[in-house]
RNA sequence: GUCCCCGUAGCUCAGUGGACAGAGCGGCUGCCUUCUAAGCAGCGGGUCGCAGGUUCGAAUCCUGCCGGGGACGCCA
């Protein structure tokens, strides 16, 4: 059968069915061409749905049945190493986790934010030595760290771990990394001040010195060798990434006996899971796609679901300025931080931007530009409609009106109808971002939102004291609209202003 | 050389199997004596990188090519 006889077929059932029943959510049934049937939607059952709105605010939009609901997620991101300051390129990935978690949340999982701090690595040590070189008047080493703040740590290091030992011998650079350690935790400090600014909070900070203390990277190693998928070549360990499919095996311990990178990946990833968590994600940078594969190889190695094992890589953020493109090294000190950018942009502003665009592409922004553009950012024109409806809420209080229980009777009109439709359709939006793991269709829809309120409110008067009842109905829709903006704000971290 | 991501309006980006491909910004034209003009209405703007293929139907799936970015270490 052809799709448009299928149509026709399917309508026709359809609409005599919703004929028969009473109480039948739908009104008609239409075939079109060249194979669609249209659904309309009855007005009680859509008056329900509105009023249901304004019984219980808080549950609207929170999808409680989806397939992954109940799912208790570890999201890790940011993780930049604390030895400077959180940069612009930071950015991207705290917001892309940040509302990676609420969507998540929103969609009936629960979800620990987690930051991962490298405190043992040799870009400690390197950045101590860095700060001690500045106190003691010498030259930073060419491969050291060069901004601004490390002149600041180095004036405010304590002198007990200036002072060079009595013996004068510094064994293994054992001053260079207790200064490390302490710029580290100051850096550290900073970081987390940083990221409350942004709205993002986490929920559990994990060291790599803990991974080791807390025998998390032997245990790995030993579930490896319990496997058989470790073998010693050249004087180091090496994991059998290929038996899953990678393109070479990979160094677990050094011949010097030291862990690679990739022996922390492991065991953390043992760590994770012994907190029972039944999904890990981890939102890294598209420069780390290559070690994608052989941390799940692990995993599955060591008899983890390998689908449980999820990596998100963000899309490359190019930043320009006039024309010329800008470096983010901490180490030659060329960045530009991050609270500087949001104190001039503006975190609503920000979050918007990156929420409405794909986790995975990459992007051009001119500082220079965005500054200049922020007011002009979409995301004040629907903070704006619901500051609005706001606006009218307080003004009816004001004259004595109050919002009727029900908008029975209202949606047959075209301005109420339109605007009803829009607003009902909330929860389907969060269902499917929720699945997709992605929020562009949450901006895409709060935009719509916007403008359907904006349309209704050129075409509705809501306060008119010459019609009481229906001014009443109108003030529950837009009460039902206010929230459903309010909502839409909220799970992407967004404040909902009640006047601008 | 191998692998990954991206290529859609002047700009920044949505849309990943269905109806004439959308939004914001920018450009042009109108609209404030009535609930917020951070708004509304309208105009202009597209070989969906290119070429094949699959399908009743492709921006969307497959193959090849072109262009941009990234990864291929006993670095982190």
């Amino acid at each position: 059968m052809a799709p448009p006889a299928i149509a026709a077929a399917l309508a026709e059932a359809i609409a005599a069915e919703a004929n028969d029943d009473q109480g039948s959510p739908i009104a008609s049934a239409k075939a079109a061409a060249p194979g669609f049937v249209n659904l309309r939607f009855a007005d009680a059952a859509l008056e329900a749905v509105i009023d249901g709105i304004r019984l219980a605010p808080a549950a609207w939009g929170r999808v409680a049945d989806s397939a992954s609901a109940g799912r208790h997620v570890n999201v890790e991101f940011v993780s930049a190493n604390p030895t400077g300051p959180l940069t612009v390129g930071n950015a991207r990935g705290a917001f892309v986790g940040d509302l990676l978690a609420r969507v998540l949340e929103a969609g009936g999982q629960r979800v620990t934010r987690e930051y991962y701090f490298n405190d043992t690595g040799a870009q400690v040590k390197n950045l101590g030595a860095s700060i001690l070189a500045i106190r003691e008047g010498r030259a930073i080493p060419e491969d050291g760290y060069h901004g601004e703040y490390v002149v600041d740590l180095a004036t405010e290091l304590p002198d007990e771990l200036s002072a060079p030992r009595a013996d004068g011998d510094d064994p293994e650079g054992e001053r260079f990394w207790a200064a490390g350690r302490w710029a580290s935790d100051r850096i550290r400090r900073g970081i987390e001040a940083s990221l409350e600014a942004l709205g993002v909070h986490f929920d559990a900070w994990t060291t790599e010195g803990s991974l080791v203390e807390g025998g998390w990277v032997d245990q790995a190693v030993a579930r490896l060798r319990e496997g058989d998928h470790l073998y010693e070549q050249d004087g180091a360990t090496w994991f059998r990434s290929t038996t899953f499919g990678d393109d070479k095996d990979r160094v677990v311990i050094r011949s010097n006996g030291s862990l690679t990178y990739f022996a922390f990946d492991i065991g953390y990833l043992v760590e994770k899971f012994s907190r029972n968590f039944d999904h890990l994600i981890y939102i890294w940078g598209a420069d780390h796609h290559g070690t994608v594969a052989r941390v799940r190889n692990a995993a599955e190695a060591m008899g983890y679901d390998k689908a449980a094992v999820e990596m998100i890589l963000t899309g490359w953020v190019h930043f320009v300025s006039g024309g010329q493109e800008l470096s983010m090294s901490k180490r030659a000190g060329t960045f530009i931080a991050l609270d500087d950018l949001l104190a001039e942009l503006g975190a609503d502003a920000a979050r918007w931007y990156f929420a409405s665009r794909g986790a995975n592409v990459n992007m051009d922004v001119d500082i220079e530009l965005a500054k200049r553009q922020s007011s002009e950012n979409p995301v004040y024109y629907v903070q704006y409609a619901h500051a609005r409806i706001a606006s009218i809420l307080r003004k009816a209080t004001d004259a004595g009106m109050t919002a009727a229980p029900s908008v029975a009777g209202l949606l047959a009109g075209a301005p109420e109808g339109m605007l009803a439709r829009v607003v009902a359709r909330f929860p389907e939006v969060v269902e499917d971002a929720a699945a997709a793991q992605e929020t562009q269709g949450i901006t895409a829809y709060a935009t719509e939102l916007a403008t359907a309120f904006h349309a209704f409110y050129r075409d509705a008067r809501v306060i008119d004291a010459d019609e009481p009842e229906r001014s009443a109905k109108r003030l529950a829709l837009a009460d039902a609209t206010r929230i459903s903006l309010a909502n839409a704000l909220a799970l992407l971290g967004i404040s909902a202003p009640e006047a601008m």
